[in-house]
DNA sequence: TTTAGGG
DNA sequence: CCCTAAA
């Protein structure tokens, strides 16, 4: 008996016979996690987040609040109009001319609002306060105004501190996190644009990171579409107090060490949430708008972002350089160009899918990508998908080597729910098509690989879902429309795999699938 | 680890 | 998406 494992599809080149694939090692390397090295090379996305509102910068002293916040400069100040044109094609007047757009909507988009929250709009994250300094030296220490975070066991969070409503979550392990102590501050469902003010923090790190990178939030989402723009690189400015600097304490635990005892203290007060591009039907609720952005905004910063550090307009990119050998310390009089940025973490999705590299071994996405890319530039079909690129990737980079947190624990989380795009079931179809309904790890190589967020479970998961879809009737649909002609896709295809599979297994090789269906 | 299905 | 029995 032969297993359709082993079967070679006709000349389309993608053989995958099970003895044939690649040694486990190269497998792996799928579903590894990048390093934050891998992804240092920038996606076309660049920097899409806002940093803005004002920083404090000093020296240590020996704990006093000898503050003075320094008004930063927002650079680069173009308009939200602008850099929304220049990322996204798009007008509000014939929205389905825009390329993708039009595939994303499903052509379904005649009367929609756009709403876009653009960098002048009042989307702050909220301020770190005072605080005591109870990093450890040569920690920069993102104070937070609360003081009930153990230093040891923190790694910064998304806490709303206004609204205490609880969210409608089902989820058990949601109900715990919520538990949680790191919770408490109230409930992580509510609008944090309107009043909410969470918090960023960090601390023994020298940047910020998302311990919650993930927040479910059960029901379902109601936009059709958010994205966020390519707005550019605001970088928050900062000067060095000069006032302020001053020996190190004494009551340091080195004070021997003079030199390397100098805290530098900085305080962002706030981060605001990069730009969004949100499209919903004008019928919608005003709750589900709501949770549009909270879910636009939560997906982003979840574990789309990555901090950025800028001396002197200098990007640092060595993370393991210390403060004082970067220039920042409190003797320096170089502080006057400190900088934060927010940028996307680079995401190649769908890159197989869309490269012609690819494409060569995959007749059928070749005659896609000449659909696709004819009506706009390459650039812009990558513009299309931004929210996942923005998000997909982020590796959380586990540089904390000591002993996992409770949060940390905690952590283990469900993962957030991220919605198939158009682009990415036309992808799916389209290897289902040719791989047939049984093999979603080779599936996921050839048109996901890059796609970390989606593993084969996500897609056999994704494929059981299309067919159901594809079979209940329109107004029972939910989410992003899918198009029509993709469903009838996947049902063909579906038919076709299910008719097949008992062929395959009495050794009736089929031709390609993809050619007896067209 | 990957499939296949129920939850 | 999650969880898991099976392979």
């Amino acid at each position: 008996m032969v297993s359709h494992r082993v079967l070679e599809f006709g000349d389309d080149g993608y053989k995958l016979p099970a003895k044939a694939r690649a040694p486990r090692s190269v497998r792996r390397r799928i579903y590894k996690k990048k390093t934050s090295e891998d992804d240092d090379k920038m996606c076309a996305f660049e920097l899409l987040a806002t940093v803005a509102g004002s920083l404090l910068l000093e020296g240590q002293t020996s704990g006093e609040d000898n503050c003075v916040a320094v008004q930063n400069t927002v650079k680069n100040e173009i308009p939200a109009e602008e850099t929304l044109v220049k990322s996204l094609p798009f007008s509000q007047d014939n929205p389905d001319e825009v390329e993708g757009l039009s595939n994303l909507g499903g052509g379904d988009v005649k009367s929609d609002v756009v709403v876009s929250i653009g960098s002048n709009s009042s989307t702050e994250m909220g301020a770190c306060g005072n605080g005591d300094p109870h990093g450890s030296r040569d920690d920069v220490n993102l104070y937070s105004r609360d003081d009930d975070d153990n230093d040891e066991n923190f790694s910064g969070y998304v806490r709303p501190r206004v609204s205490r409503s609880v969210p409608r979550i089902g989820d058990r392990r949601i109900r715990k996190i919520l538990a949680s102590r790191h919770w408490r501050g109230g409930s992580r469902n509510n609008a944090v644009l309107a009043d909410a003010k969470p918090w960023y923090c960090g601390n023994r790190n020298n940047y910020l990171r998302h311990h919650q990178r993930n927040y479910p939030i059960k029901k379902r989402k109601y936009f059709e579409n958010v994205s966020d723009s390519n707005s550019d690189d605001y970088h928050l400015q900062a000067k060095a107090h000069k006032g302020s600097r001053t020996v190190s304490s004494m009551k340091s635990r080195n004070a021997s060490f003079v030199s390397r005892d100098h805290h530098v203290r900085l305080r962002i007060k706030s981060f605001r949430v990069p730009e969004l591009f949100i499209e919903i039907p004008e019928t919608a609720t005003v709750g589900s708008l709501k949770r549009m952005v909270m879910e636009a905004v939560t997906t982003i910063l979840g574990d789309g972002l990555r901090v950025g550090l800028m001396v002197q307009g200098k990007k640092v990119r060595d993370d393991t350089k210390t403060l004082l050998q970067t220039g920042i310390s409190v003797e320096n009089t170089h502080l006057d160009s400190l900088g934060f940025s927010l940028e996307p973490t680079p995401q190649p999705l769908l890159s197989s899918y869309l490269s012609e590299q690819t494409c060569d071994d995959l007749p059928l996405s070749r005659n896609l990508l000449v659909e696709d890319s004819e009506p706009s530039p390459e650039g812009d079909s990558r513009a299309l998908v931004p929210i996942e690129s923005a998000v997909a990737l982020a590796p959380q980079t586990p540089n904390r080597k000591f002993k996992r947190t409770e949060q940390q624990q905690q952590a283990q989380h469900r993962r957030i729910r991220r919605p198939f795009s158009v682009t990415e079931v036309e992808a799916l179809v389209q290897a289902v098509e040719k791989l047939g309904t049984g093999r979603w790890r080779d599936v996921k190589v050839l048109a996901f690989e890059d796609a970390d967020h989606r593993t084969y479970v996500d897609l056999k998961d994704k494929w059981k879902t299309l067919v159901h879809t594809a079979r209940i009737s329109p107004q029972q649909r939910r989410g992003e429309p899918v198009p029509q002609d993709l469903l009838d896709r996947v049902l063909k295809t579906h038919a076709y795999w299910s008719q097949h599979q008992v062929y395959q297994l009495q050794s009736e090789p089929p031709q390609s699938q993809a050619e007896a269906l067209i």
